[in-house]
DNA sequence: AGCTATTTTGATGAAATATTCAGATTACAA
DNA sequence: TTGTAATCTGAATATTTCATCAAAATAGCT
């Protein structure tokens, strides 16, 4: 086949059973990276290109959740399986509220995992899809560096970012001059969309236009009922 | 707000846990048709567009499979869940082989549904974010961009339109010189048709007439009893 | 643990948008 | 031509969405 070979990480820190699913996958035909822990989880990630990765939760050092959290930071699309033995439903949805894709609980039948792994990669979305990692953009006069979360005015000190106005204004860079869309941002960035996030947004929101009110070519103008549109005028 | 609710099919036959299921699910602001078996489930399927499928499995005359199979057919991209009382490993490898997106098995929580149902639409949502939709016009001498709600004359400031405005105008230009029917104006824009929302709609024709007054080679003309024609000449 | 940065929540008022109503005008049909 | 229904449009009212602030809650770090 030319197709090639899709990239699994598996974070597992039982040695034998995180074997068994490596071996497993490879036999059918994935290519699979094993990690132990969370810290060598995000190691692997970091370096190397994956399609898809899978995290148990219960780990030393970092559990999976917290790993999930970071992976989600850098990237937004994906696909990420929690793996654990704990079937409480307030974990389940922590998982999802990070983000996840899919949620299995030990004792699970493998041929099942490989039935949702193949549906998830197929969906066509993301094999074609390269994730972008542009981190350096231009705003007017200003510099914004979403990797460092620094957004810099010409020679002024750098303007430290948190980690929500960063991806917030991110958003609005790609979509420079159209419109973001509210429900776009708040499932991206808050992966939930209510009342209160939306609140939330609008908060972020005014932060973000008082740090870009240095530059007054610049500015984020609202569609009422729509959601926002970040200017810059030449 | 423009962006619609997401609908969502069910079918199912158990009555209750049906409707219990619907209701959860209005709850949470989706749209919701109920269909009692597999045979009805088609035919909703069929004549109107769903965003989403839940089938349960064992139902009388057409069970959950079969019906899947047949929704696979028409839309290989329809997200597609399944629920079932069986457990066992063959029914839920089948289920997937027919091209599910996830197999639950009952009792199930609803907070996760919900939490799937969330990650399964905002996925479709982000992939398809090249709006295929046409929202740029031109009408006389005039620049319609109906994504930011912007109707600019030659090189007059934008005049900024409402929602309603916004949407009633566009209408108007898909029929350009033509009849855009006030019935369906209504059920598109106010998604009911009754004497008030007709004598609202009254009320955005004349708004729309003052901003186009501008050039006066356009005009909406009343077509009396039948509905509206935006005239654009030469 | 205790401190700090970040995020959420809630309240309040302002702005934008939508509906309703009233009094005219216009179109149509008998 | 005359009566009725349909339309037009300004103005009053109602509703929804947004901006901003400050306090409370949470997460992150040393």
């Amino acid at each position: 086949m030319i197709t090639e070979q899709k990239k699994i990480l598996i974070v597992e820190d039982d040695f034998n059973f995180g074997n068994i699913l490596k071996d497993y996958l490879i036999l059918n035909d994935y290519f699979v990276v094993l990690a132990k822990n969370g810290i060598e989880g995000m190691e692997k990630f970091q370096n190397e290109n994956f399609d898809l990765c899978i995290l148990d939760v219960m780990m030393p050092f970092k559990d999976g959740f917290t790993l999930g959290k970071e992976i989600r930071e850098k990237s937004e699309n994906i696909p990420l399986f929690f793996l654990s033995a704990k079937t409480l439903k307030e974990d389940v949805l922590k998982g999802f509220r990070i983000g996840a894709d899919d949620y299995l609980t030990k004792p699970f039948d493998s041929e099942v995992l490989l039935a949702k792994i193949k549906v998830i990669l197929n969906r066509k979305n993301f094999s074609s899809i390269p994730e972008s990692d542009v981190y350096e953009f231009e705003i007017g006069k200003f510099k914004f560096n979403s990797r460092l979360r620094f957004l810099t005015y010409v020679d002024e000190k750098p303007i430290k970012l948190s980690p929500k106005e960063n991806q917030l204004l991110r958003l609005l860079v790609l979509h420079v001059n159209d419109l973001l869309p509210r429900e776009i941002a708040l499932n991206k960035i808050w992966r939930d969309d209510n009342y209160f996030t939306s609140r939330s947004m609008d908060v972020y929101i005014a932060k973000l236009r008082k740090y870009l009110k240095l530059d007054n070519g610049v500015e984020i103008l609202n569609i009422h009922g729509e959601g926002f549109r970040l200017v810059v005028n030449l």
